[in-house]
DNA sequence: CTCTTACGCTACGAGCCGTAGCGTAACTGC
DNA sequence: GCAGTTACGCTACGGCTCGTAGCGTAAGAG
């Protein structure tokens, strides 16, 4: 049983947080009894944050994170089910902060930024122990895959339709012909270009720096126009 | 200290397994003293995917992988460091297992033949669950980064160099000008081939089908080849 | 037959988990 | 105000996993 609740982030911004029992988390109005302090969910998650670093995934604990918060370990029990979710909302919001497309001028140059912005969320020790931790733990876990997708996945999404709908408008690519084929292409395009930078930095562990997002991006744009060319396998 | 030791995996290849302790893993000639039992070895790494595969990487414990293989405990922590280290070697006896290069006559039905291979490696229950987790261990753990790249990350690598050399004897790619431009180039490919089939597989958690595998690939050799007609960004 | 190393077994302190129980604090509606 | 309701802090707990120590035994080397 899963249950959805609107709950404001750091940002304040409206996100969904999955949580264990009832916890009827609403900020302005509805029902009686003491509300719940956004102060000690603001304290919460920036704890798990410092925790993250100082500390990383797997030695991070949640009765430390109460400490360093200064709540009950109870009170993190009553919000979240368990580590998982709450990393999971604790970098969410950095991705809700640092994630945007101003409009570069061209389709290499939004690829070149939004690969060098992503990246650079990569590199930081917070997110860099907990990304690839919480999808580990997400293959067994349905619910909180699609807390990841929600509250991560299809922020870096959106950054995609909006340089492809830009470059489209720019004549770089041609419209999709129906908009399941669209669907699928934008799916790929986000597969390979987040799978690359996460590949890059948290496996080859080496620095997406201005040289690769460049060689990168020469890559895919050029895949990318010679698919609106209507290539296919020379050998086929 | 870390301590690098000929060992002899499942496939009866050979492989480097760190352990904690000077461990001496010899399997033939050397030293004196009762040797370590390959079965246990075996049994241990059998045991480890197995309980993968029921557990998952969060509930996999040691005195239970003990069990299952019908050893002590202490004889695993003779061996291995932890958890991780285990399960590296145990799923990186499936890499050594599984991948494999024929030649399918061009560089696209080359790359279309990884794809496939790679995604029906990371389909698997037990490489689904460990991959991510191990990734996210070794953000904090050299040793362990070390580890999973001549474990795992190197056997695919071997896959792209392969498959590039074949390309170019058939003329579907250029020779590189330099050493170094060549092992830049071979460390971007692997990682938008390997990145974007985890990313799908495990992130987006959509099945690697042949529909999507052609799909990417006509991206990636239409990148390929542009970049080879001497691409560059049209704004620039 | 001795030396050396691996093994199985038991036992243990330490740490974390997740929950129950209780008294108190904060806010709502009457 | 006052009752009703919900959140909070605190304490305590059983259960599990960890990683190690100690000891007697098993298996090869010389």
């Amino acid at each position: 049983m899963i249950w959805l609740i609107p709950g404001v982030l750091p940002g304040g911004k409206v996100a969904f947080m999955t949580s264990a029992p009832p916890p009827t988390h609403r900020t302005g109005g509805g029902r009686t009894g003491r509300p719940r302090s956004a102060d000690a969910d603001r304290a919460i998650l920036a704890a798990t944050r410092e925790a993250l670093v100082e500390l990383g995934w797997s030695k991070l604990t949640m009765g430390d994170v109460a400490a360093r918060a200064g709540v009950a370990k109870t009170t993190l029990y009553r919000r979240w089910a368990g580590k998982s979710e709450l990393v999971v909302d604790a970098v969410a919001a950095l991705f809700d902060e640092h994630l945007e497309l101003p409009d570069r001028g061209s389709l290499g140059a939004d690829v070149e930024g939004v690969v060098l912005q992503f990246a650079a969320l990569l590199e930081r020790p917070e997110t860099k122990t907990a990304l690839m931790a919480v999808v580990a733990e997400s293959t067994r876990d349905d619910a909180l895959r699609d807390r990841i997708r929600s509250a991560i996945v299809d922020r870096q999404k959106t950054l995609v339709l909006v340089g492809r709908e830009r470059a489209q408008a720019r004549g770089e690519l041609p419209a999709e012909p129906d908009a399941s084929a669209a669907a699928r292409n934008a799916d790929l395009i986000f597969d390979v270009i987040a799978g690359a930078v996460v590949h890059r930095t948290l496996v080859s562990a080496e620095p997406v720096d201005a040289e690769w997002a460049r060689a990168f991006t020469a890559l895919l744009v050029g895949g990318l126009t010679a698919a609106a060319a209507g290539y296919t396998d020379p050998a086929a």
